[in-house]
DNA sequence: GCTACATCCTCTAGCGACTAGAGGAGCAAG
DNA sequence: CTTGCTCCTCTAGTCGCTAGAGGATGTAGC
């Protein structure tokens, strides 16, 4: 193994990435089929490694797989145009923004059950009460 | 069927909880297994469907499931003290609060990459720039 | 060379909380 | 009596990994 070339377990120190999700990656085609030593070993290059990292902090801003995969084609290919990643990146702040204000909905209403919880029985408990309060309306499910 | 009884589609629409989800809440044992009729389809009264839109509630606001159960075990037991649905609804409290910091700053992030962007070619493309940068900590990924 | 031990390989199955679809039976209205 | 809706069970799929079995390879010390 030169200098240049990293074991996956290399890889997984240097990316952040961990071992089986390297492997999950090669996988499902978002990394491309690393080359093997004679054991049939992984090897990593440089190149493999800020691809890694370029996978790791899309995945850290929530991007899906398949929109990474669309990012990665766009990188490799510097003289298309930007307005594809753009609209990829907007589109997940919106995604954000909404999911930001209904977590603020949520806390809330988290709040006003736990503040409002004098710690005695369940039968006069807020939190328990404001759960099987049937008034509401049928909103969506809240991930996470 | 008398009429206080609903087939599950009527404890469906009643309720907010679609169908094959409250089989599947059946199932996992969230549900008492609904009584049937001679034709072997389920049966509802009132308090199911209370139940359903208890746990519907709680679903909203990001319980998880062995939660619900416990939380579903307090309600049916008014005398027991509260401290552990309390106890329940403060660490979720805690998890969303956590998780609306965290989307701050991810949207901080996606704010600055999508307003720098100048729509013009890859090469020169901040989204994929940013997302290509290898100066980041190693930090915990984001969920949705 | 020999022995530990770490690291790697492939493969399958599991997580949570549903969702989708196949293939068939029941039921109410026209 | 037929059309069309609702219901039944069962299996498999979703997403992005994670865990484990069972075995091969590589490396360091003796």
């Amino acid at each position: 193994m030169r200098k240049d070339e990293f074991a996956i377990g290399e890889a997984a120190r240097q990316s952040g990435v961990k071992v089986p999700t390297i492997r999950y990656y090669e996988q499902i085609g978002l990394l491309p089929a690393a080359s093997r030593t004679e054991g049939n070993r992984r090897l990593y290059d440089r190149r493999d490694l800020d691809r890694l990292a370029f996978i790791r902090h899309a995945r850290e801003l929530g991007f899906e797989v398949e929109a990474i995969r669309t990012l990665l084609m766009l990188q490799d290919d510097p003289d298309q145009s930007c307005a594809a990643a753009d609209a990829i990146a907007k589109a997940r702040l919106v995604e954000v923004d909404k999911r930001i204000a209904s977590l603020n909905a949520l806390r809330d209403e988290l709040l006003r059950m736990v503040k409002q919880c004098a710690n005695g029985r369940v039968g006069d408990c807020r939190v328990i009460e404001t759960l099987a309060d049937t008034t509401h309306a049928h909103g969506r499910l809240a991930e996470a």
